[in-house]
RNA sequence: GGGCGGUUAGCUCAGUUGGUUAGAGCACUCGGUUCACAUCCGAGAGGUCGAAGGUUCGAGUCCUUUACCGCCCA
């Protein structure tokens, strides 16, 4: 074995022996119970980031774990076509080209759109097997594929004959750049600093008397219909069923009273504008007000808008504003801040629009999906996001389906322009259901891209069929995705998975958190901020990226990655390798080690680490069992590297010079099994170990770590007598250790101790004389009995522990008049410097001539020099108390 | 406006039913060419666990109030 792990050498190597082997593909064993986890897909729009890397490590962990636990596990890999958010990504691209998706037409851009797709699942696929990910390849699945589509087809039809999608006219986001309507989800509200305007209207009745109303919009009274004030107003009564003149276009139109006006806002009457704002819609439906839409779908203003007809839309804003200034109307501008709702995708300002749209009647698949939750039947980890999804469920709202956008799942309806059917359908019909006539076309929208989304644990498992995969993977064990998915896309799954396939989706839902770059930052592609997986990959190792990912991470919190961590990661990666290393040098010699060991028969250190061992086992499993992931690779890190490297190896070490081989049976055991604990954070490590074992090992028959046995524990093995005594023993170690590094004595100088304990300590720690003698590198070491008391002399150290008192003479620790020549020697340079420097820093003309950082240095430096003098000071009183 | 999370060592974070002396990685200081590993070994320093109050034999952990930061929803 090399001297180093060097990753790049091994991993692609050992993923084409796991796949030639098919170990990735579950056998449908009907008398087991499987586990199951849908991959999220990943979108179409570029190369996956660090969250896909620690979703591929956390969902890898979790099936290579049931896995070797012998449960058929299946991993199902696919991608998502991404509607909105490729299509915006592929018009940047052609943008570049000076080009929009128009100038190609709806065919050309689709052709352009596969392409596209084409070179991007190949990279997520690529990226996915170098970080490891056991999936199921020959399953893998994506959204707009043919079972896909077919399963989108079926749920729209089900559940427009089941009346829970319809079609009707509502106020929706549209996003003027992509041109489409957004669902609310889709919208980001943000604060922007704007203004409220205050314009008056004139009474029909006395155009010397007014009503001033404040807007944020001032371009949307071209499209008002009325002026509300609250009933209970004082200020407003008698004016409820007069009318006013609108501004600029000189309509009349009545002041009504509504509930829904808030008298506090503004001047207490509102003005109202149905088809641009979803409270003045309700309003206008509760009060049987028409709807003027002023709106072209680019967001400039139609021929409604009168003479600003063709004006973008804050031109308009601006050009309205100097027509009422002239005219005395605009009365008053407050600064004023308020919520704007833009693009998820492009960030433009959308604007809320009354349009024919398609929806889903939300409230009817809400019923099923929030008792669900409640019940238990789906546990949410961690718990906290229960209350985040119950109260996002409880006040569900129809959800808007329809896009104007190229890309994406058709809608399965066509229009009869003979009769105006409607024919919702699964195939392409041939003619109307209705006339007859084959003048038929197809609804030219698309749907959203989280309605096959919504659909996915059940599509990819065969449904709308009856499939044998469906039958026996669904419902699946665990989502594993972000938390900021969980109103898009899981609780969207819940509701149709239950509405189409009559069961709930998943088990278990388990939420991660978002990992951010070193200093806390949202990575993002105009941050610049984005790290590469595959750089990492490829500078520190699959594994080490994997460890990091996950190091100090707990669920359903963020995370930040630093290089500190993979160089962790990394690092751990080469001990363990060193550790395998020595451990397979020195079977070298050709000793046979058996399968079993027998425990009773091993001497107490062998007993200590295997019950270390064991105890770790245990521990490991129940924060697996509880999807604390970062905890349990904590806890494996610090047995491995903090007790089987830092004590048993160099225990054992003490045996193997002696010529004594029976140290080997456990530390290969331990080692194997530890290989094994560690196998699903870090694959290709252990699978590299574990085979350069296995050369050695011949009842190691298993050929791939992959489908080895999960360790389990076994009380027999623990040993809490063992562990005590090792306490123990490790604690004189370490109190020895600590008195020779305090007085310096030189790692070449062996020192005398003597250890007081109880008559029944003496018999059980004097049995590791050897241990501590060579990793304290003490000679004599002698055991007596009791307490030390007077006994101990002057010239000595006493180190009372929990255990035993520890004396050391102060001779055997160096030679005291040298030590003594060498601290006077040291105390008196040190002297000197200082007195130099105090009298420069007397110097006046230093002082003010010298630039202030220097004199700053010099301070500093100073203050050092006196803190070791003081330190040298106490050394030397200490070696004279000695005599 | 409603909700959630965070506040623990210089930095980044663990710490799951309350229980000895609060941990890790990195950084820092001192010492190390002992045949697994300098991607290392040994030792050390560093924390009134945001604040105040309460429950308890015992609180980083539970309760109340509060400050600041972040996120989600409206």
């Amino acid at each position: 074995m090399p001297k180093a792990y060097e990753p790049g050498k091994v991993e692609q190597k050992w993923y084409d022996f796991w796949m030639e082997k098919g170990y990735f593909k579950p056998r449908i064993e009907p008398d087991k119970e499987p586990f199951v986890i849908i991959m999220p897909p990943p979108n179409v729009t570029g190369a996956p980031h660090l969250g896909h890397a620690l979703e591929s490590a956390l969902q890898d962990i979790m099936t290579r774990w049931h896995r070797m636990k012998g449960e058929p596990t299946l991993w199902l890999p696919g991608v998502d076509h991404a509607s909105i958010a490729a299509q915006v990504v592929v018009e940047r691209e052609l943008a570049k080209e000076g080009l929009d998706r128009h100038q190609l037409g709806r065919e050309k851009f689709l052709e352009r759109m596969r392409q596209w797709v084409k070179d991007c699942r190949h990279t997520i696929t690529e990226q996915r097997m170098k970080l490891g990910a056991s999936c199921d390849w020959t399953r893998e699945r994506y959204t707009m594929d043919e079972q896909s589509s077919r399963a989108v087809r079926t749920a729209f039809a089900r559940l427009y004959e089941k009346g829970l999608i319809y079609r009707g006219e509502r106020i929706i986001n549209r996003c003027p750049r992509c041109g489409t309507a957004l669902s609310d989800l889709e919208v980001d509200h943000q604060d922007v600093n704007g203004h409220l305007w205050y314009v008056r209207y004139p009474m029909v009745e006395d155009k010397e008397k007014f009503v001033t109303v404040a807007t944020t919009r001032p371009e949307t009274i071209l499209g008002d219909t009325a002026v509300a004030v609250n009933p209970e107003d004082k200020r407003f009564k008698g004016m409820v069923g007069k009318k006013v003149i609108l501004p600029a276009v000189n309509r009349e139109i009545p002041i009504v009273a509504d509930e829904a006006v808030d008298p506090k806002f503004g001047t207490g009457a509102v003005k109202i504008t149905p088809g641009h704002d979803p409270v003045d819609f309700e309003v206008a439906q509760r009060q049987g007000l028409p709807l003027i839409n002023i709106l072209n779908p680019d967001a400039t203003m139609n021929e409604n808008a009168g003479p600003y007809n063709g004006m973008d839309r804050y031109d308009c804003r601006k050009a309205i504003l100097e027509d009422l200034e002239k005219s005395g109307q605009l009365v008053k501008i407050e600064d004023y801040s308020h919520a704007v709702g833009h693009c998820q995708r492009c960030q433009t300002v959308v604007e809320p629009i009354a349009s024919q749209q398609w929806f889903v009647k939300a409230a009817p698949l809400a019923g099923p999906a929030l008792a669900a939750v409640r019940d238990g039947q789906i546990k949410i980890t961690p718990q906290r996001f229960t209350k985040v999804y119950i109260n996002w469920m409880e006040n569900i709202r129809d959800w808007c389906i329809s896009r104007q956008l190229w890309w994406g799942h058709r809608i399965p309806v066509w229009h009869c322009r003979d009769c105006k059917e409607l024919i919702v359908a699964v195939e392409t019909p041939q003619s109307c259901s209705s006339c007859g006539s084959t003048n038929i076309e197809q609804d030219p929208d698309v749907l959203d891209t989280w309605f096959s989304s919504g659909l996915w644990p059940h599509s990819t498992l065969g449904w709308p069929d009856d499939t044998e995969d469906l039958r026996y993977f669904y419902p699946t064990s665990v989502m594993e995705t972000a938390y900021d998915l969980i109103f898009f896309w899981v609780a969207r799954m819940i509701m149709m998975g239950i509405e189409d396939a009559g069961d709930i989706p998943f088990r278990t839902i388990y939420f991660h958190g978002l990992i951010r770059d070193d200093k806390g930052e949202k990575m993002s592609k105009t941050k610049g901020n984005v790290v590469d997986p595959l750089d990492l990959l490829e500078k520190y190792g699959t594994d080490a990226l994997r460890f990091a990912l996950l190091m100090g991470t707990s669920p359903g919190n963020d995370s930040r990655l630093s290089t500190d961590k993979t160089e962790a990661g990394r690092n751990f990666a080469n001990k363990l390798w060193n550790a395998t290393r020595f451990v397979v040098r020195s079977l070298e010699p050709g000793v046979n080690i058996d399968r079993e060991i027998n425990r009773d028969r091993l001497p107490v250190e062998d007993r200590w680490i295997l019950s270390r061992l064991n105890r770790t086992f245990a521990s490991v499993t129940g924060l697996m069992e509880d999807f604390q992931f970062g905890e349990a690779q904590r806890q494996i890190h610090d047995f491995l590297w903090g007790e089987y490297c830092d004590w048993y190896i160099e225990l054992a070490k003490i045996r193997l010079q002696a010529n004594d081989t029976t140290p080997l049976p456990t530390l290969v055991h331990v080692l194997e099994k530890s290989l094994r604990l560690l196998h699903p954070f870090m694959p290709f490590l252990t699978e590299e170990l574990w085979q350069n074992l296995k050369k050695h090992i011949t009842w190691i028959d298993t050929e791939s770590i992959m489908v080895a046995a999960y360790p389990e524990s076994d009380k027999a093995m623990l040993d809490p007598a063992a562990e005590s005594e090792l306490e123990a023993v490790t604690e004189i170690i370490r109190a020895i250790r600590n008195v020779r590094a305090q007085y310096k004595v030189a790692s070449s100088r062996w020192i005398e101790v003597k250890i007081y304990t109880g008559s029944s300590r003496q018999a059980t720690i004097s049995r590791h004389t050897d241990s501590i003698k060579s990793l304290a590198r003490a000679n004599p070491v002698t055991f007596l009995e009791g307490e030390p008391g007077d006994k101990a002399g002057d010239n000595t150290l006493v180190l009372p522990l929990a255990q035993a008192t520890v004396v050391i003479p102060m001779a055997s620790m160096f030679d005291l008049e040298a030590e003594k020549e060498r601290v006077e020697k040291e105390l008196k340079q040190t002297q000197n410097e200082a007195t130099r420097l105090e009298s420069r820093l007397k110097d006046k003309a230093f002082l003010t001539r010298a630039p202030e950082a220097v004199i700053e240095k010099e301070r500093q430096k100073l203050y050092t020099l006196n803190d070791k003098l003081e330190k040298l000071k106490q050394q030397s009183a200490r070696l004279q108390e000695v005599r």
